[in-house]
RNA sequence: GGCUUCAUAGCUCAGUUGGUAGAGCAGAGGACUGAAAAUCCUCGUGUCGCUGGUUCAAUUCCCGCUGGAGCCA
């Protein structure tokens, strides 16, 4: 098959094994595209998929960082790309899984991304000069006066290129694809994301993030990962262990809805829902939608 | 059994010196081009436990009832 095949959808619907399925059918090749997975060490906690579940299927950008490596899109656009097309010239199908909207558009879409310079200038300004130096450059720009972040990323930018980040926006899909978004009714959802958690606790979750900080690591995805996070308040004593718990099954309630936003209104999904007490049913309609399309 | 106290949004509670109410959490919706599992924005009508009384007007005051908590026997 010629065209890429993504698997997305809200965490805990079972991408992973839909992706299974749907290589071997395929002859397929499995692409990382979720952020936190790229991290060697971060394993139970980002639900990584066990060497014994490839079923011998080749999966690439797993586990291709240590946890203080520095990672962002313009690293994921190029190495996709890059491992996209390798797959196709060996007239493989390459399948992009995971549940980070922006890496996934980031690397199918006409993003145009350049070697960027770290810059601090901004630090000092309060937001609301932030806001103002912006809109001062560019009319346009629609960042909320209260997001910092992107307020700097804005400013950094027009800085940078001399042009301002609106006008540089593209919405061009690069390569033939289909997107499959995996969903189901939300309360089951929220109910599987509370089960989920319970199990990574079970299979050792603790431990896990406990080595990272014991060696006083607080890089990006432990201070942001979610159930990273959680236990080092945890472990600084901050909360309760069932309050980490708690707090990491909420975070994780709270992603899915963003998940669901982003998906909705970013890209053009084909939405299946899951069968969880029959799942193959669900591959099956999967492949059919597939097979129809191509 | 007697006395005291509580009963308000899914949860925890605030409040109205009598003019039918509002926070936090939970939940919902949205934005998104270099931290994205991140960051940011928006959304609060509920028989104010039930019954009766006083009053122009009661969730607010009073009688009783029900349920919870506490104290004394």
């Amino acid at each position: 098959m010629n065209k890429i095949i993504v698997i997305t959808g809200p965490t805990s619907v079972g991408k992973t094994a839909l992706s299974i399925a749907i290589a071997k059918k395929y002859d397929g090749e499995i692409i990382n595209a979720d952020s936190m997975q790229f991290y060697k060490g971060l394993n139970i906690g980002t639900a990584k998929i066990k060497e014994e579940e490839k079923e011998g299927i080749p999966h690439h950008l797993f586990d291709i960082n240590e946890v203080d490596d520095e990672y962002s899109i313009y690293h994921y656009q190029k190495d996709a790309r890059i491992i996209i097309e390798d797959i196709q010239k060996r007239h493989k199908t390459p399948i992009l899984v995971g549940g980070t909207g922006l890496y996934l558009k980031a690397a199918l879409y006409d993003y145009q991304l350049s070697k960027e310079t770290q810059n601090s200038k901004f630090e000092e300004y309060t937001n609301e000069e932030l806001y103002k130096l912006l809109t001062k450059i560019d009319q346009n720009a629609k960042v909320d006066p209260n997001n910092r972040r992107r307020l700097i990323r804005a400013l950094s930018y027009y800085q940078e290129n001399n042009k301002s980040i609106s006008q540089n926006k593209t919405d061009k899909l690069l390569y033939d694809t289909i997107f499959i978004g995996l969903t189901c009714d939300r309360n089951i959802l929220y109910d599987r994301i509370n089960q989920r958690v319970d199990i990574m606790v079970k299979e050792g979750l603790i431990d896990e993030v406990r080595k990272f900080y014991d060696q006083k690591i607080y890089t990006k995805p432990l201070i942001n990962g979610i159930g990273y996070k959680e236990l080092y308040q945890y472990f600084d004593g901050k909360i309760t262990l069932d309050e980490a718990i708690d707090l990491i099954k909420k975070n994780s309630r709270h992603y899915a809805k963003r998940q669901y936003t982003f998906f909705n209104h970013q890209m053009n999904i084909k939405w299946f829902n899951v069968s969880f007490t029959n799942f193959n049913d669900t591959i099956e309609e999967v492949i059919k939608y597939i097979d129809s399309n191509n």
